[in-house]
DNA sequence: GTGAAAGCGCTAACAG
DNA sequence: CTGTTAGCGCTTTCAC
C-alpha cells in the first residue's frame, strides 16, 4: 500500500534540504563519527522537522540482514496458547529479545499452507535467526533451517546435537515430583502424560517411571494415562484413572493445567486430597496458586528459560554460528499443600 | 550477516539458469497468468532445484509494502503476559492475521528506549498497519501513527472516534455481573476494579455502579477497591475489604485470576462461598473451570475479538484506509458455583 | 569530512 | 508471451 497522507521523505530528500550528500545523512543516520558538526547538526534539523524515518526494506536490502528474528510455534492442537507456560515463556523471549536489538516476528503455522508459507518466509532472508517452541519427536524443520545457514535455538530438547536449545530437566523434574509423593509413603502413583510426541513429556514420563524403580515400586503400563496438556483431556484421563485404578494414592500429572483439572474430578469422587490421593504438578504456573487446596509442583523458570533462548540465538548471529550450545535449567520441587505423608 | 553456507540464489541466477528472463521469473513466482507452459515449466524446474527463495527485503521494497502487521502491547508491568485473557487473545490475533495472509510481528517495548525504537519500526515502512492491545487512557501512540498513513485498530476502548477498535462491552459485562449478584439478594457488594489506568477497568467500575444503582443499592467508594489485574494484588485487595467491610455478602471482581486469589482469601478467612459471600470474576478464562468453587464469571469472545481485530485490519489495509469501523461484542454471564441465591 | 556512483534483489511498466 | 529498462531507498567503497 502507498498511503498518500504517510508519503514518507527519503534520504534524498532530507539530504537535499539539509544541502548535503545522501552518503553523510546516511552517516549521521548511522552514528558515524566522520561528519563534522555542522553537517550533523543541520541534517538532524531537517530530520527531526520533516520527521523522517529509514526505511528498513531498503536499508536491509544494502545492509543485507534485517535484525529480526522469528519465533515459530508448530502449534495445530493449540495447546501451547492456552497454556500458561506459553505466555511466560514468551514474555522472556520478547524481553531478551528486545534487550539485544532484535525484533520478533511470531509464526504459527496452522495448516500445510502456512508451514510452506511460513518456511518460506524464513529462508527469505528476513530474519536473522529463529526460535523453535512446542517442537514435535521428528521435525526436522530447524535443522533443515540450519542447515541453510540460519542461526536456530529450539527450546526444549535438541533435535539435533548440531543445534542449540535451552531447556528444562523434565526427566529430573518429574523424578522429584514422584519421589516426593514416594516419600509421601505413597504407594500406588499414577501418572497423566503431556503430549508425548514431544520430548519433554517423555522425559517426564521416563523420570515418573525413575522414581518409582528406585522406590521399589512396580512401573505399570496401567497407571499411565497419555494427555495432551489440554485440561479438557485431562480430565477424562482422571476419570478413566479413577475407574481403572480406584485405590490409587498419588498421581503425577505432567502440567499445571492438567493437574488442576484432574483435581477436581478426584475430589469430586469423593476422595480427598492430599489425605487419599496426592497429587503434584509440573510448571509452578499461576494456576497452581489457584487451586484449593494449593497445588503441589515443580517449577521451572519459564520466563528466565525465554530470555536465554533470546540470549543464545543473539550470540549465535553475533558470532556468525559458532559451536551449539545446549543450556538446561534445573526444575524444583515447590510443595504446597496437594501433597502430604499417608498417616 | 552474510552466511557463507546459506548465499542464496538470486532471481537472476535462475533466470540464467532457466535460460529465460528476470521478469519471467518473476512472473511465475507472482503467479503471473502470462507465462507460457514451457517457461513456467523449466523456471520452476531450477527454483526447486536451486532452492530459491525471493529476498523479501527486495521485494518490499520494489513493492512498497510488507504485508505485516505489529502487535504492540505497551506492558511495562508485565500484567498483560501472564493473563489468559492475552494468550487467547494474541491466539486470535495470529490466527486471523494468517488467514489474511500477514506476517506478525510483536512489539513490546518495556523501556522509554524500547518504545522509541518501536515508534521508529512502526513509522519505517515496515509494516502494513497495527493493533494495540492493553493501552492506557491517553495514549496518544495510535493516533499519531494513524495520522501518518498506518492503519490501526486497536483492541479495547477506541482512544479517538478515527480508529477503529475492537471491545467487549465492558459496562454491559460488569452490570451482568453485578445485577445478578443484586438477584442474588446480596445487599452489600464490593468490587476489585482493574488497572484504572485503562478504560476497560473504569467501565467495568461503571457497570458495577450502574447495576448497583438500579437495584436500590448504595453507591459506596468504601467497597470499590482498586486493582490491577494482578492477582498478587488482588489479594491484598481482598483482605482490605474484609477488614474494612466484615460484613460484604457479594463481590464483583474484574478479572478471572483476580478472582481466584480473591476466592481464596475470603474462604480462608472462613467465610463461605457462595453462602456467605457470593462472587463474579469477568473473562470466562480457564481458571474459571479450575476454581472451587467453579467461577461464576462473565464470558467475553477473547479469541473472536482477536480474530475480528486481525480481519478489520486487513480491510483497512486493502482498502487503503476507509471509515473507522468500531465492533464492540456482547458479554454474556456464566454462572457457575460462586453465586448463589441468599436464603 | 564529504560526495559520486555502484549496487543490494526484486517488481513493473513498456516495448516487442 | 517475453525481454529490456528503470527504479524502490539505503549503504558503501572510493576518490577527493
Amino acid at each position: 500500500m502507498i498511503h498518500e497522507a504517510g508519503r514518507n521523505p527519503t534520504i534524498q530528500e532530507v539530504a537535499r534540504l539539509a544541502g548535503v550528500s545522501q552518503s553523510t545523512v546516511s552517516r549521521v543516520i548511522n552514528g558515524s563519527p566522520r561528519v563534522s558538526a555542522t553537517a550533523r547538526a543541520a541534517v538532524e534539523q531537517v530530520i527531526a522537522r520533516v520527521e523522517y524515518v529509514p526505511n528498513n526494506s531498503a536499508r536491509n536490502l544494502a545492509q543485507r540482514h534485517s535484525d529480526t528474528v522469528a519465533v515459530v510455534i508448530p502449534d495445530p492442537a493449540n495447546r501451547l496458547f492456552g497454556d500458561p507456560f506459553f505466555a511466560s515463556l514468551l514474555g522472556g523471549i520478547t524481553a531478551g529479545l528486545t534487550d539485544n536489538d532484535l525484533q520478533l516476528v511470531l509464526l504459527r503455522p496452522l495448516s500445510q499452507r502456512d508451514d510452506e508459507r511460513a518456511q518460506a518466509y524464513l529462508r527469505g532472508g528476513h530474519v536473522e535467526g529463529a526460535i523453535f517452541v512446542g517442537l514435535v519427536i521428528g521435525d526436522t524443520r530447524p535443522r533443515r533451517l540450519f542447515d541453510r545457514g540460519v542461526p536456530v535455538v529450539v527450546v526444549g530438547s535438541a533435535p539435533d546435537p548440531a543445534i542449540s536449545n535451552v531447556d528444562c530437566d523434565n526427566r529430573e523434574g518429574a523424578r522429584l515430583a514422584t519421589a516426593h509423593l514416594v516419600e509421601c509413603g505413597r504407594l500406588k502413583i499414577a501418572t497423566i502424560t503431556g503430549a508425548l510426541e514431544g520430548v519433554s513429556a517423555q522425559e517426564r514420563l521416563a523420570g515418573y517411571r525413575d522414581a518409582l524403580a528406585a522406590g521399589g515400586l512396580e512401573v505399570d503400563p496401567r497407571l499411565e494415562v497419555p494427555g495432551d496438556y489440554d485440561p479438557e483431556l485431562a480430565v477424562e484421563a482422571a476419570k478413566l484413572i479413577l475407574q481403572r485404578e480406584p485405590d490409587i494414592d498419588g498421581l503425577f500429572v505432567a502440567s499445571d493445567t492438567m493437574a488442576a483439572a484432574a483435581l477436581r474430578v478426584i475430589q469430586d469422587s469423593g476422595r480427598r486430597v492430599p489425605e487419599d490421593v496426592s497429587i503434584v504438578g509440573f510448571d509452578d504456573s499461576a494456576v497452581a496458586r489457584m487451586t484449593r487446596p494449593l497445588l503441589t509442583t515443580v517449577a521451572q523458570p519459564t520466563e528466565a528459560m525465554g530470555r536465554e533462548a533470546a540470549n543464545l540465538l543473539a550470540g549465535l548471529i553475533g558470532a556468525g554460528g559458532g559451536a551449539p550450545r545446549h543450556v538446561v535449567f534445573a526444575p524444583a520441587l515447590v510443595v504446597r499443600e496437594t501433597s502430604a505423608a499417608r498417616l
